[in-house]
DNA sequence: TGATCCCGCCAACGT
DNA sequence: ACGTTGGCGGGATCA
């Protein structure tokens, strides 16, 4: 299979779409970096020219950058003369390269125009790595500036060694609520305001240093490091791909883009924003150096969000000059319109046709990933069997065929256009939202209610609430041309639907050291964050003081460029339809295999409370593990993944997580457990959770150590905001099942249904402990 | 000069 | 052992 692997240019012409551009001449090899390439090389100016023309939308791009452009052109014209004619001596040298045609901005260009923005389905938009930095002329490692970028937004996604897809912005929109959304869990926010104030009072006696540590004490709660979002339709292989280590670029766009999103001006300062990312990953040291270093890759990403058009350079002029910022110039997010959308999607989740495997994958994906709800972090080793069996997966996947963009087609339907989409569901929208308002109400006052709700729900439960009620309504339809769903989002949806606010689901993935930090926080951290969980309410308002201040602080200037955009009521993803815990209901009875179960249980979690604060690493769209599937699938594979899948979501494990959290030092869990917690997020489903996390916990042997005690997790999650706070959930299995469980059956089956997933787990898990973490 | 940020060393990983 | 990824920061360019 993985006939892929190394995909050499001559496949490469082939695919792209572009494919004209030059002629190979040179040697390929592959990784033989050609490097100083002189001008007379392949790509011709030409092309490229026509490649910037194209791409340089017509507005959009400033003065400058067209300016840029021009200049551009007329150099690689130059240069291009120059290469044909002969080279002379220096004067070509001069002619080539001026600093401002190799920047990342301007090679982003190239590489976006090679693509459209919206890729129909399936077609094969695949990049090989190689064969465009050949094309472009350019390093490899240029190349992964850029498509690190890319992925942060799930514009590709990975799909083996050298080998991505594109998916175009089909998937902006949700992702862009994601991260909205995770950004307003992290009260990403109240960092900027108090980043600002710092600023503010520093003027006023230097002694930065004192400050810097105040903030540290203040942003070492909220700095909570989420390392990476992930959409429901591209999860997994994200999460393989990115193994622990990345936290860098592609997280550190997740974050700079979120701080955009949730800010009121939308600009947010390079600065700003590199204390704010520095904070997260160490609050420790704010050495200058690593501050350079940090504004040093805020640039590469910013030139290439830049090229996407989502942002675009300002100055904001403060007191003590001006300095450089960036406004945010991409869409709005609405939160909402997912869940509509989702709901939409889900609705016409009927499977979908394409052939038994797409059907079969979104099948598998509603039972299990369904609702992409579920969040869950991940610890390191967690990472690693996902990896493992991501790689497999994608090995089977690697099929020149595979679906796997899947998603992107759906999604883009939907989501492209999200204000044109939200206008038309509106209506339903509201609706929706009352709804959910209600619930959300509902449960942040009345835990208990809620609780009750969830359990239920997850299960069998047949909530009272109608199940996808705003989803009938509509849109789906339009935004979706192909009447079956796109694969990912089809199944997507109905995942989705079940979230809360933004209705995105993500999972978070704790790095290991964020667990540590976390741990080190605990105590301190946990309780802040608590409040905000359920803290819609008062994010709103703190925003709403952020802006003052950011205005006054003189982003205003800027600000004034577009005041306009007021997000503000958005903000709060409130949102949510319960329609998920209904759809969990009827996929479950259609799949009705345990699997299943599970899911839907993590997907009624999914309420978008979540907890923002955990430092979680990546976030996972759930919804697709399934995805990965196909006939290529092996059962064990399968197998293997809805264990993953389980553990994530199923609460055992998450349940058990948060005590781990807090208490990780004492009982020596690594973040692993923590990791569920993250997939708690929704409090809802948390109920759901604990009688999953039973079986996971028994069948890890971890479990003496997980047990803390119920009462820790009650604590835990509490605080954390997974659970309503009357809520609770008891660490042991047993214990937890009666509380919550309105259906002891339900959960029995589930149980059931697990235990074959449950060894797999479990080896997993042995795995890890194995591997050493839990040496204590 | 400060703002940008290219370049490519070299380590972490994967195979 | 070798190739792929990509963190990182020196130092060149630009404004």
């Amino acid at each position: 299979r993985s006939v892929l692997k190394t995909p050499l240019k001559q496949a490469a012409t082939s695919h792209l779409v572009l494919t004209e551009i030059q002629p190979a001449c040179q040697p390929l090899t592959t990784p033989p970096k050609p490097k100083e390439v002189l001008p007379a090389d392949p790509w011709t100016p030409t092309s490229n020219l026509k490649m910037l023309i194209s791409a340089a939308s017509p507005e959009i791009r400033s003065r400058e950058q067209r300016r840029e452009l021009s200049n551009t052109t007329s150099e690689v014209l130059q240069a291009k003369h120059c290469l044909q004619e002969h080279l002379s001596g220096d004067e070509y040298e001069k002619s080539q390269p001026s600093r401002k045609e190799k920047s990342l901005g301007l090679l982003c260009h190239k590489f976006l125009a090679r693509y459209p923005d919206y890729p129909s389905t399936a077609e094969n938009n695949y990049i090989c790595l190689d064969e465009v930095a050949e094309e472009l002329n350019v390093e490899r490692r240029r190349i992964y500036d850029i498509v690190n970028v890319l992925e942060s937004l799930h514009m590709v996604s990975r799909l083996a060694k050298n080998r991505y897809a594109w998916h175009g912005r089909h998937n902006l929109s949700k992702t862009l609520q994601a991260l909205k959304k995770v950004g307003e869990e992290n009260k990403y926010t109240q960092q900027i305001q108090m980043i600002k104030k710092r600023e503010y009072e520093h003027e006023f006696d230097f002694d930065g240093e004192r400050q810097e540590e105040m903030a540290r004490s203040f942003g070492s709660n909220e700095h909570s490091e989420m390392s990476f979002v992930e959409l429901p339709g591209m999860e997994f292989r994200a999460a393989s791909v990115n193994s622990r280590k990345d936290k860098s670029l592609r997280v550190m766009s997740q974050k700079f883009v979120m701080l955009f999103l949730v800010s009121t001006p939308q600009i947010v300062s390079l600065e700003v924003a590199a204390k704010i990312l520095i904070g997260e990953d160490q609050l420790e040291d704010l050495d200058k150096s690593k501050f350079k270093t940090k504004i040093r890759r805020l640039y590469d990403i910013a030139n290439v969000l830049s090229s996407l058009e989502l942002i675009k350079k300002v100055h904001v002029t403060e007191e003590r000059g001006r300095k450089p910022a960036f406004k945010w110039t991409g869409p709005e997010v609405l939160p909402d319109i997912q869940d509509t959308k989702l709901a939409t999607t889900s609705t016409t989740c009927p499977p979908p046709i394409s052939e038994s495997i797409t059907s079969k994958e979104q099948c598998s994906k509603n039972l299990f990933p369904s609702r992409g709800r579920q969040n869950f972090t991940r610890h390191p080793s967690l990472i690693k069997l996902v990896k493992s069996i991501e790689n497999d997966r994608r090995k089977i996947q690697s099929a020149p065929t595979s679906p796997v963009k899947i998603s992107a087609g759906t999604d883009q339907n939907l989501s492209a256009f999200p204000g044109k989409m939200a206008q038309v569901p509106a209506i339903a929208k509201h609706q929706l939202e009352g709804q959910s308002m209600k619930a959300k109400e509902m449960k942040m006052k009345l835990p208990r209610s809620a609780l009750e709700c969830n359990l239920p729900s997850p299960e069998v439960v047949p909530k009272p609430e109608p199940p996808c009620t705003a989803a009938p309504s509509q849109p789906s339809a339009l935004t979706q041309p192909l009447g079956v769903c796109s694969p990912s989002q089809g199944s997507a949806p109905p995942v989705m639907l079940p979230h809360t606010h933004s209705g995105v689901s993500y999972a978070i993935y704790l790095h290991p050291s964020q667990a540590h930090t976390v741990t080190t926080y605990s105590p301190s951290f946990m309780l802040q964050p608590l409040p905000c969980a359920n803290v819609t309410g008062i994010k709103n308002i703190n925003s709403k003081v952020l802006n003052k201040i950011t205005t006054e602080e003189g982003d205003n200037q800027i600000a004034a460029d577009d005041p306009t955009k007021s997000l503000t009521a958005k903000e709060r993803p409130t949102i949510k339809s319960e329609t998920s815990s209904q759809r969990c209901l009827k996929r479950s009875q259609a799949l009705q295999e345990n699997h299943l179960i599970k899911r839907c249980r993590s997907d009624e979690e999914g309420l978008d409370t979540s907890l923002t604060f955990f430092p979680s690493g990546y976030l996972i769209p759930l919804t697709q593990c399934t995805h990965g599937n196909k006939a290529g699938f092996s059962d064990k594979e399968k197998a293997g993944i809805c264990s993953l899948q389980h553990t994530t979501y199923s609460s055992p494990i998450a349940g058990v997580i948060p005590v781990t959290a807090s208490e990780l030092k004492a009982v020596n869990i690594p973040a692993f457990h923590i990791t569920p917690l993250n997939i708690m997020l929704s409090p809802t489903s948390i109920a759901a959770g604990p009688v999953l996390s039973n079986s996971c916990l028994n069948s890890s042997n971890t479990s003496s150590a997980q047990n803390p005690s119920s009462s820790v997790l009650n604590f835990t999650l509490q605080h954390v905001g997974l659970i309503p706070a009357g809520v609770q959930v008891s660490a042991n299995p047993v214990l937890q099942q009666v509380p919550l469980s309105s259906q002891p059956e339900n959960v029995s089956q589930s149980s059931e249904n697990m235990n074959l997933q449950e060894e797999k787990v479990s080896q997993n898990i042995s795995q890890l402990l194995d591997s050493g973490w839990l040496s204590g």
